[in-house]
DNA sequence: GTCCATTCCTGCAAGCATAAAGTATTTTGC
DNA sequence: GCAAAATACTTTATGCTTGCAGGAATGGAC
């Protein structure tokens, strides 16, 4: 009924990519409407002050952009949106002032526990019914994919 | 020194989400580049000539945007762009006037077409370095993911 | 027939994302 | 020393995406 039995090796890329595609966005979708209903906030302001909480001696603007994979302006904007809400703290690199060097407030810190709960809690429940053995297999595939990616 | 070694199941289910992500966004990007660079056009609009490419007798705006997981006013400025260029063709339905009815043009179609082989081998050489017995796992294991998402 | 809820679509405002251009600073080459 | 290249960041223009408000059409309840 499909081309599959033709050649089924010729599409296996593009579906393993296409599925690959709508896990991601199904999930997402659904964390972003969360932090929205309940909590006011983004993703991306979440996935920021994640970062930040790794890295408690703050980190730069760079560092940021290249371990969330994204554009260097766009951490700028966000990151001015946490500046205003007093989440993180900016201030100059005494070793290179073109650097500014971000970290949590202590009130960022606060909140980013409360987040990183409830982020959790969303993410066990979207995949409750996936198996813990399915889980491991699936993880140890994409950290191979991702090396691999070119 | 990290906590995995205290409770490496309790992050599991974490760590798979972070990674498919990561996965999705590097592909992703790399697909957003090519789609601008080479064709001046973009993966959403890809995205919905896709989804007509295997509707030939066309679809409505709803259902196009419940395939593509969009909202639906995402769906009338894309489709738009894509009238103006030429691309597609909207048509009222004979049967519910509140709707219009969406396909390609033979323009489109052929231009299409191209699209679709350069986005085939954009994902062939991106997974280039997963072997094939690793996509097929991959692939099971998402499509089991996704019909488990709840 | 007449409301009324529902459905389908189209603006619209706000947020996220990128690329490219611009500013300030540091580093390099000489 | 100092001009040129490189780096860190911001700004700007453009595009995707969402949620919500609004208009038009449909379908029931009565």
């Amino acid at each position: 009924m499909e081309k599959d039995k033709t050649r089924p090796e010729s599409t296996l890329d593009l579906r393993v990519w296409i599925r690959l595609l709508d896990c991601a966005k199904m999930i997402e979708k659904r964390l972003r409407r969360n932090f929205e209903d309940q909590f006011g906030t983004t993703l991306p302001r979440f996935d920021i002050m994640a970062t930040l909480d790794r890295a408690r001696e703050g980190m730069r603007m760079g560092e940021l952009s290249r371990a969330l994979l994204v554009s260097n302006g766009n951490v700028t904007a966000i990151v001015r949106q946490l500046l205003d809400q007093g989440l993180v703290n900016s201030q100059p690199d005494p070793e290179d002032r073109r650097s500014a060097i971000v970290s949590l407030t202590p009130k960022g810190c606060d909140q980013f526990r409360v987040l990183a709960e409830a982020h959790h809690g969303w993410v066990r429940e979207a995949l409750a019914d996936f198996s813990e053995e399915n889980q491991q297999q699936l993880l140890a595939l994409l950290t191979q994919l991702k090396s691999s990616i070119r």
